[in-house]
Order: structure tokens, then C-alpha cells, then sequence
DNA sequence: GTAGGGTTAG
């Protein structure tokens, strides 16, 4: 009979060809046992040379040993691993559970659910108890929601419904996927449980932001008389120092002392990083003193509790002394920076970290640097870092993304920032806001309100920071009516409640055009109470209008919230200045040297050849200062020279110069450094600068004359919108 | 003969 022909019919006769095979007891029991003692890769190559020779490869027992040994030892490879699998004839269970096993806590845990499905289609094998845990960790894993939801159904309609591992690694998939509720059913449907179960659901609730359902489980886990163990606390210090509640944290560290709980090195640090987190600069160090073993996480988590605690010194001190900076420290000082409004050090820190070559910038790195070049309007460098990226074929994640956007978008390159969202493949609710944001900036309304249609079509929900960048798109545009009709729909459309700030923005909508007394409708029937930054929005639109008894209302409450608020006396000086109310000025002033306020200086940055240079009012700082004052001089004879009459009365903003020069006008920062700008860059190149305040009127009426007589055209990014000067206008339409 | 839960940086 010609068998030969038809393998299907053959297999499964080779495992009646592989009894006498393992028959061969002696031989096979010593390999098999040199397996489970094999300590390095090339002792596993050995051996599985000699199982080749004598056939015992053909032994699916066998070969499960080798899969097990070539998969999840300490020296693993899962490479070779699945080379070993598809030489086998016929893997059993056992192989296939190893190599699933595997590649579920691999890099790549997608393989898991791969395996997994070919062993359905290509072998007669069905997935045990074993199985299922594998494959719910690898879909908790890729946040896998239907995967696992299927793999729950398989796990109900088989033997296993009520197997306590399956039913454990179901409930941290639910929690990892945020499905808290699904997570809190599965754990309450359960039997038994045992303290893992526990574990998770604490865990899960913790992470999740439930802090008192997760604090409630650990208690009622006592009355049920299951013993938290070091697991356990790790879940519970995670609530405490979500909570910030320094006190319930003590307490817990207290209680693993009592109860004799293992500490160990991850459970240590998580005491570290919850007294952190609490705010609790002595109990930490006193902890970190006192821990024998310390990891990397250890070290970086005393770092970021420094930079909490505003202590940038004892931090880089810290850094200093470890014993090896990885990448997170890095990271941790870098973000501190970033946070704390120190972009020049965040930058600085990051050329040092390029400069010792010792660890290689990730994406968090990236997305930090990024997001400084955005504060300061860094785009030579945002622009490097974003060759760097492609270079290093890093992908874009979505933080990545939204950096990117947010950092072109402060730069001025509008254009780039949305090259970069067309690019992506995926965009969540944070891309669609950076673009959004970076539309309204540009004062691009339609484009936001389109841009936010699109978002929806593409089914990503809006949430509360979505609708700030819509509202100040529709503001900087002076969209009253879409501005007033997305604000209305905010909680029954999208359910989102609006808060201070959305309020702020509407008020600045309906006050900027005019709407007065409707902008005060608003606040009065506010359900929460308007805090400073809506009173603020008022009396903004109050100075637009010359609007003095609406301002001296928003002004009051205003400093009753926030007393030293300088830009409120300086807005409200500038409104009585308008209409001529000197005495008014006068006393404002007085009354801000008794309170020992001082207006915010003026300052604006600009960057050229990739360096960032600072200019305050009247500064002469600069090397090229000369240079830069004859410059100055140059543009305001050819002012004058076309009939420019300067804005005197704008020379009133610099209320604490009680001597206020001739020139005074002349010395404001941005005009410092446009006259920079113009000696500096080359002509072709847009001159770009940042200023840390509003820009005055008189700034910006020079600014668009600038922009005709020189030809050139300036970006001015200040504190709350772009200014795209060209040609003798501006892109913001003089409506600001 | 195999398993499940954990801390840091945006």
C-alpha cells in the first residue's frame, strides 16, 4: 500500500513509532534530567543536538521538556524556542502551553493569541485551565478588550468557569482594560477566593482612581480572614498615594511593620513613592536611608520626590550619586523641569544626557524635550528632535504625537503641526485636542470646529480639555454663536460638565464681542462659583470695551480670590487710563506698592541658530545690545518718517516705572527682540518670539509696520494667542 | 509536569 502519499493517514501511526523510544528509559531520563539542570543556551544546544540523534525529539514529552527549557528559563529565547515547536510532529498540550506561556510575557504578546489560534486549526488539542490564564494575560496585556471578553465566553461554556486562576486572570484583564465594573462582577461572581484574587481587584480599583473601594476591599479582606500579604500593601499604598493622604499611608507603613509583611524591594518603594506622592520629603529620605537594597525605581522615585518638594538641588545631588543613571532618572529630572516651567533646564539637562552618551533618550525623554521646545518656542530644536525621532525609527506614539503638534504649534508652524496628525495611523482624544488647540491658537476657527466634527465622525469622544481648545477657538475668532452653542451642548450632547474653565471661555467669548452684559448673565447663574480665571476673562473684554463699572466689579472680586494678582490692578489701571481717570490710576498704584506687587516684566525669547535668547524691558544684557539700540533707533526715525505717532498711552501698562523714560516705549521686549530678529536672522526666515505677557498696542501696531517696511514676517506667540505679522496686518485681525 | 496579582518617568 502506497501510504507514503498521504501523511494525513501516517501521523497519527508515528505516535505508536515513538513508544519504543521512550521505552528507552536510561538514556531518556538522564537527558531528560540534564534538561531541567541546564543552565546556560549553549548546554539547552547540546542536549537538543543529542535528542535529535536518538530520536527522542520525536517524543512529544520529550520535546514539551525541550520547549519548556528553550522557552521559559532565565536564559530563554523565544526565537529559538518556536524553531524547536516547528520541528515537532506532534506538540502536545503541554508544548503549546509552554510556548504560549512564552510569548505572552514576550515583547510581543500578540503572538500568544497567534499560537493560540493555530493550535485551534492545526491540532486536535483544546485549551485547559493552564491555557486560559496565558491568553488573558497576553490580551490584559495589548488592552485587548474583545479578545478577552471572548475568551471569557470560552472560558464559561467550558470546564474551567470556576477555575480560581482563570477567574483571577480575568479580573486583572477587566481592571487593565478599565472595566472596573466587569472586573468587580467577575470577582464577586467568584466561589472562592484566595489572596491573589484580592490582590487584584485592590489593585485594580487603586490604579483605576476607586481609592475607596479599593481601601474598602482590604478591610473587608480582613473580615473574611484572608492575610494581606506584601502584594496586598503594594495595591494599598498605590490608593493611599492616590489619595494623598499622608496619614492613612503612615498608618499602612506601620501596619506591615506590625504584621511582620515581607518588605520587599518593590514594596519598599512603593512606601518611597507613596510618601512622595503625599508630599512627605522626611519619611521618604528617612525610608531611602534606611533600605538596604535599593533598584533603579528606588533611586528615581527619591528623585521626583525632591523635584515635588521643589528641591532641584537635593534632586541633582541624588542623580549625582547613584550608581547608575538610567533613562527614567533622566526622565524624572528632565519632566521636573518641564513641569516646574524651567524649560531652559529641562533643555539643558537634556543636552547633557546626548552629551555622556550613557543612556539613550526614549520616548518620554522625547515627548519632555519636546514639550520644553514648546514653552520656550524652541522650533529649530523641536524641528532637530523631530529628525532625530525618524532617524532613530522611533514610533509615534500618541503622547509623541500630541508633543509633537502641541511644540509645532507654539513654534508657529501650524502647517507642520498638522503634516504631523495627517501622518499618524491612530489619534486619541489628546492629538485631536493638541490640533485643535493648535488651530485656535492660530486663530483658525472654522478649521478647530471642523477639525472637532472630523473627531467625532472618527468616534473619539471629547473630553473637558477637547472643549476648552473649541471654546478658545471660537473666542479667538470671535464665533460667538457656535462658541455659545457648543458650550450649551457640552453635558447633554457629550456629557461632559462644564467646569471654571469653559465658563472663563464663554465669558470670553460673549465679552470679547461685546456681549457684556450677557457674559454677566452667565456668572451670575453660574451652578459652580466663578473663580478667578472667569472674573479675569470679564474684565479682559471689560478693558476691551473701556467698560469701567463692569471692570471695577470683576477687578474686586477678582482680588478677593486672588490678592496678588498684578495683571488685574495693571488691567484695571489701563482701563481707567482709557477713559481718562487718573486719580483712579494713581491710587491703583499706590495701592499695589502698599500690597508689595510688582507688574509681572515683560520678556520675550527668541530663538536663532538653535540658541534661545531672553529679552526683558529695557534690557541691554545682550552682547550685540548696541547693535540692537541702534537698530531701534533705525526703525523708529523710519516710523516716523511714514507718520507713525506712538501709542503713549499704552506707556501706562508699565505701572511700576515710576520714571518712565521718553524711550520707554521703545524698550519693551518684544521690540527688543524683533530689532534682534531683524540683525540676526537671515531675511528669507520668518523672526519668531515669544513673549510671557500680552502684547501691548502699541507693540503690535509697530510690529505690523515692521512687517511691510522690512518685509519681513514675525510670529509673535504671547501668553495667549499667535500673532502672524505680514505684509502690514495681522493674522489675528487686530481682534485680540 | 505548567499558572494568576506588584513599584518609577509623560
Amino acid at each position: 500500500m502506497a501510504t507514503s502519499c498521504t501523511p494525513a493517514i501516517n501521523l497519527p501511526r508515528l505516535s505508536h513509532h515513538q513508544k519504543p523510544v521512550s521505552a528507552t528509559v536510561n538514556i531518556d531520563r538522564s537527558l531528560l534530567l540534564q534538561l531541567d539542570q541546564c543552565s546556560d543556551f549553549s548546554q539547552l544546544k547540546q542536549i537538543h543536538a543529542r535528542m535529535l540523534r536518538i530520536g527522542l525529539f520525536d517524543d512529544p514529552y520529550s520535546a514539551s521538556k525541550l520547549i519548556q527549557a528553550a522557552a521559559l528559563s532565565h536564559f530563554s529565547s523565544i526565537e529559538y524556542a518556536q524553531k524547536v515547536f516547528d520541528r515537532i510532529p506532534h506538540p502536545n498540550l503541554y508544548s503549546w502551553n509552554a510556548l504560549i506561556r512564552s510569548y505572552a510575557s514576550s515583547q510581543e504578546p500578540i503572538n500568544a493569541l497567534l499560537i493560540f489560534i493555530k493550535m485551534l486549526c492545526e491540532s486536535d488539542e483544546l485549551p485547559n485551565k493552564f491555557t486560559y490564564p496565558f491568553l488573558i494575560k497576553a490580551s490584559a496585556l495589548l488592552s485587548a478588550l474583545p479578545v478577552g471578553k471572548g475568551l471569557h465566553g470560552m472560558v464559561l461554556k467550558s470546564e474551567f468557569g470556576s477555575d480560581l486562576f482563570v477567574l483571577n486572570s480575568l479580573i486583572h484583564f477587566y481592571a487593565e482594560c478599565g472595566c472596573f465594573d466587569m472586573a468587580y462582577r467577575v470577582f464577586l461572581s467568584m466561589q472562592k477566593r484566595d489572596v491573589v484574587s484580592w490582590n487584584s481587584m485592590i489593585m485594580g480599583f487603586a490604579q483605576g482612581g476607586y481609592t475607596e473601594e479599593s481601601l474598602d476591599l482590604f478591610r473587608r479582606m480582613e473580615g473574611e480572614n484572608v492575610k494581606p500579604n506584601d502584594v496586598t500593601m503594594i495595591g494599598v499604598l498605590s490608593a493611599c498615594a492616590k489619595k494623598l493622604d499622608l496619614e492613612l499611608g503612615r498608618s499602612m507603613h506601620l501596619y506591615i511593620r506590625r504584621n511582620g509583611i515581607k518588605e520587599t524591594l518593590i514594596l519598599n518603594n512603593a512606601i518611597l513613592d507613596m510618601y512622595t506622592k503625599c508630599g512627605s520629603r522626611e519619611d521618604a529620605k528617612r525610608l531611602f536611608d534606611e533600605m538596604e537594597e535599593k533598584d533603579i525605581i528606588s533611586w528615581t522615585t527619591i528623585i521626583v520626590g525632591y523635584t515635588r518638594a521643589g528641591d532641584f538641588n537635593a534632586a541633582r545631588s541624588v542623580f549625582r550619586t547613584m550608581p547608575y543613571q538610567d533613562i527614567a532618572a533622566w526622565n524624572a529630572l528632565i519632566s521636573a523641569y518641564v513641569q516646574n516651567g524651567n524649560p531652559k533646564e529641562a533643555l539643558a539637562t537634556f543636552n547633557e544626557l546626548q552629551l555622556r552618551k550613557k543612556a539613550k533618550p526614549d520616548a518620554v525623554t522625547l515627548v519632555c524635550a519636546l514639550s520644553a521646545c514648546a514653552q520656550l518656542g524652541a522650533m529649530d530644536l523641536g524641528g532637530w528632535i523631530h529628525v532625530y525621532i525618524k532617524k532613530h525609527g522611533i514610533k509615534l506614539n500618541c503622547h509623541l504625537t500630541t508633543a509633537l503638534i502641541d511644540m509645532y504649534s507654539k513654534g508657529g508652524a501650524l502647517e507642520k503641526a498638522l503634516e504631523v496628525f495627517h501622518s499618524v495611523e491612530s489619534r486619541d482624544v489628546f492629538v485631536w485636542s493638541a490640533m485643535i488647540a493648535g488651530y485656535a491658537m492660530h486663530g483658525c476657527g472654522r478649521d478647530a470646529i471642523d477639525l472637532f466634527l472630523k473627531m467625532q465622525e472618527a468616534k473619539v469622544r471629547p473630553n473637558s480639555v477637547t472643549f476648552t481648545n473649541l471654546l478658545s477657538a471660537c473666542s479667538h475668532s470671535g464665533l460667538v454663536d457656535s462658541g455659545r452653542d457648543f458650550f450649551n451642548q457640552m453635558e447633554p450632547v457629550f456629557g461632559v460638565v462644564p467646569g471654571i474653565k469653559h465658563y472663563a471661555c464663554l465669558v470670553d467669548i460673549l465679552g470679547r464681542a461685546g456681549n457684556l452684559e450677557e457674559a454677566v448673565d452667565v456668572i451670575e447663574n453660574m451652578p459652580i462659583s466663578p473663580g478667578a480665571s472667569v472674573w479675569g476673562a470679564l474684565l479682559g473684554a471689560c478693558k476691551l470695551h473701556g467698560r469701567v463699572d463692569i471692570a471695577e466689579r470683576a477687578c474686586s472680586n477678582l482680588l478677593e480670590l486672588e490678592p496678588q494678582n498684578d495683571g488685574a490692578y495693571v488691567l484695571l489701571s489701563n482701563i481707567y487710563a482709557k477713559s481718562g481717570r487718573w486719580d483712579k490710576v494713581s491710587e491703583l498704584r499706590k495701592l499695589m506698592r502698599n500690597y508689595g506687587l510688582k507688574k509681572e516684566p515683560g520678556c520675550s525669547s527668541i530663538e536663532v541658530n538653535g540658541n534661545v535668547y531672553e529679552f526683558l524691558v529695557g534690557d541691554n544684557a545682550h552682547p550685540l545690545s548696541k547693535n540692537i539700540y541702534l537698530k531701534l533707533d533705525e526703525i523708529a526715525s523710519r516710523l516716523k518718517s511714514i507718520g507713525y505717532v506712538p501709542m503713549k498711552s499704552q506707556l501706562l501698562q508699565l505701572v511700576e516705572e515710576e520714571d518712565v523714560q521718553e524711550q520707554a516705549l521703545n524698550l519693551h521686549s518684544e521690540k527688543l527682540a524683533i530689532a534682534f530678529g531683524l540683525i540676526s536672522t537671515s531675511p528669507s526666515q520668518p523672526i519668531r518670539i515669544v513673549k510671557n505677557l500680552r502684547v501691548c498696542d502699541d507693540c503690535h501696531a509697530v510690529a505690523k509696520l515692521i512687517s511691510k517696511l522690512y518685509n519681513r514676517e514675525i510670529l509673535l506667540r504671547d501668553c495667549y494667542r499667535f500673532h502672524h505679522f505680514k505684509e502690514g496686518s495681522c493674522s489675528c485681525m487686530d481682534y485680540w
